[in-house]
This record gives C-alpha cells, structure tokens and sequence, in this order.
DNA sequence: GTCAAACCCATAAATTCCCATTGAGACCCA
DNA sequence: TGGGTCTCAATGGGAATTTATGGGTTTGAC
C-alpha cells in the first residue's frame, strides 16, 4: 500500500546469458503496481546508467507527455513520445525472478560481471558499480553502501 | 496524533543472525501511524549511526520532494530521487517483534553485540554505543544514560 | 539446419517463520 | 504488604522457504 514505490539496492551478478536477478525489493513494486511481470528499461536522460519501470509507470508517462501536449498532434508532441519511449525495451520477468538484458542494454552502460540496482521512487536505476562510484555528484552514502557491497562480494572497489 | 513521536531509548543485542528486538515504545509509534510493521533503515547523513522510521514518514518525505521537483525532469532531480529513495532498506518487524538488519547496515556503524535506540521525535537512531559515548557533541545526560545501561549489561564502556 | 531466445531444472546460500526459554514487571488478593 | 500468578518482552535455535545463479533443452525464426 504505502510503500509502493522503489526503495533500496541490490549487487547482483549479470551471467552469459545476460540474466541478471531483480531484486525481490523491486519486483514487489511491479506486482503491487502492475499485472504484467515485465521491465521498460532504457537509458538515462541524466545519467550514464539505465532506467527500469513497471508498465503502469510508463503508461502515466505516456499520459503526462499526451496531457502536456494536449492532443496537438505536433512536431514536439512526436519528439518527445519518441524520446521517452523509441530508447526502451520490454523486458519480462521470468519464472527465476530475472530479466534477460539485450547486448544494447548491457554496452549502454558498458557492464561487466555486476550490476548495481538503485531504487528512485517511481522508478529505478542500473548502473556499472564503477560508473557510479566515479560519478561526480555522487553522495557519501551511496558510495559507503556500494563500496560495502562489493566488498562483501569480495570485488575490488 | 499529535504526540505520536519516537521518545526514549533502549539497549538491545544484535543475534548471530542479526536481528534485533524494536523497543516497544517504538513498535507501538509505528502501529500507530502506518499500518504496515516495517521500519525504512539507512545511514545518517549527519552522524555515524543509522536512522529509522515508519513508511508513514516515509511517504511524507517522499512527497516532499516530488513536490519540489514537480515536472522539473533534471539532473539534480535524478540525483535527489536516488538520494532519497536508494540508500535505504525497509525491514519488517517480524512476530517476535525484531528486525533483521542486513549485513551493511550492521557494518556502516560497525555494530558488534549491543546497539543503541534512541529516539529523535519523527524518526530514531541505532549507535553502536562506543561510538555514541565517542560522540563529539554528545550531551552528558545521554552519556550518563547509556553508561549506565551499558553497565547494567555488566559490558565495559 | 543453425543460432539465439525462451523454458525448465538444479542447488547452495541467505532469509523468514515458528517454537522454546528465561526473566522482569504488572496484577491481584488475602 | 508479601506472595503467587500472569503477560509480555528479549533472545536463541532449527526448520521451512525464498534467492541468486548456473546449466541443459526445447522452440522457433530464417
């Protein structure tokens, strides 16, 4: 009910596959929120990182843009519809609780063997452990955690 | 209602497993404002213990920032919607009543057998109690507090 | 047929649940 | 007021689940 909104991090591992686990955290949102068990997943605007979120998310997304717009079929209407959208993939949620990340995705944030996820709010973020922790507005917190994690995973921050 | 806030304090012990009894007098706070029994544990931006509330105060700080931020799809924004949203875990109060900390919230105050609840009106704090007592701008009511619950304990300060 | 994607199974480790024990304090009553 | 009793809180342990992750195997598009 009131939690419904992404809301914490998670270190997991991307395999050859290019399978990465969601965090339980996460896919919790998706079900309280959607009734698809998949991902809209694509780049960051702001950052060198992806963003994921339900279906409903991207749906009031796509309202919000048609609203601003309001039902003028323009040049910056389509612009911006393919801005926020023509970037993302469809990712399920499979039977093992994980995604299948297409080459693109993972070269986008040059990934390797792990990945960070990152809770936002309505939506969250993946990113390569050492993008961010190199990202120059990161804060303190963030940096403590992450440099825990992978500690903990006994990967060389 | 209005005097619904996070007073007093308490020592506990942190199990093998790493759980932890929540001071009633805190459980009852979180009844009483959100209907779910969890907690929203992260660090201090301030001090170096952990800070915890109710999703009530959760959502609240959270539509704060929305508002802030209202249709202002920035940089800054990403930056302070991961702030807010991805360096805490929520836990659930389980039905002996404890929390299960994770293993990097336990090491960001390198907590050992006893930590420190104290409350902090809309939110409390966990110490690990050495670094608590070794507190620049610990006041000497609290200090003589804790020594003395510490002792109770037969631990030394 | 070939290659990749979707499925299904396997397993070790981490997490959650449930039950047990002990002790402190609240309650009650003669 | 002195016992005796009852409840709840704090903490421990083991069992039952859920995760995270790795590997085959089938499906199906060309």
């Amino acid at each position: 009910m009131a939690g419904e909104q992404y809301l914490g991090f998670a270190l997991n591992a991307v395999d050859a596959k290019l399978r990465v686990s969601v965090p339980p955290a996460f896919r919790e949102i998706v079900a309280a929120r959607s009734s698809e068990r998949e991902l809209i997943v694509g780049p960051s605007e702001y950052d060198d990182c992806l963003v994921a979120y339900d279906p409903d998310h991207a749906a009031r997304l796509r309202a919000e843009i048609e609203t601003r717009y309001e039902g003028n079929y323009s040049r910056e209407r389509a612009q911006a519809l393919r801005r926020a959208f023509g970037n993302t993939t469809r990712l399920k949620i499979d039977d093992g609780h994980r995604i299948t990340l297409t080459g693109t995705l993972k070269d986008l944030i040059e990934a390797e063997r792990l990945v960070y996820f990152l809770g936002a709010g309505e939506y969250f973020e993946i990113w390569k452990p050492s993008t961010l922790l190199a990202s120059p507005d990161l804060d303190p917190a963030t940096a403590r955690i992450l440099r825990r994690e992978l500690d903990a995973r006994g990967e060389p921050a």
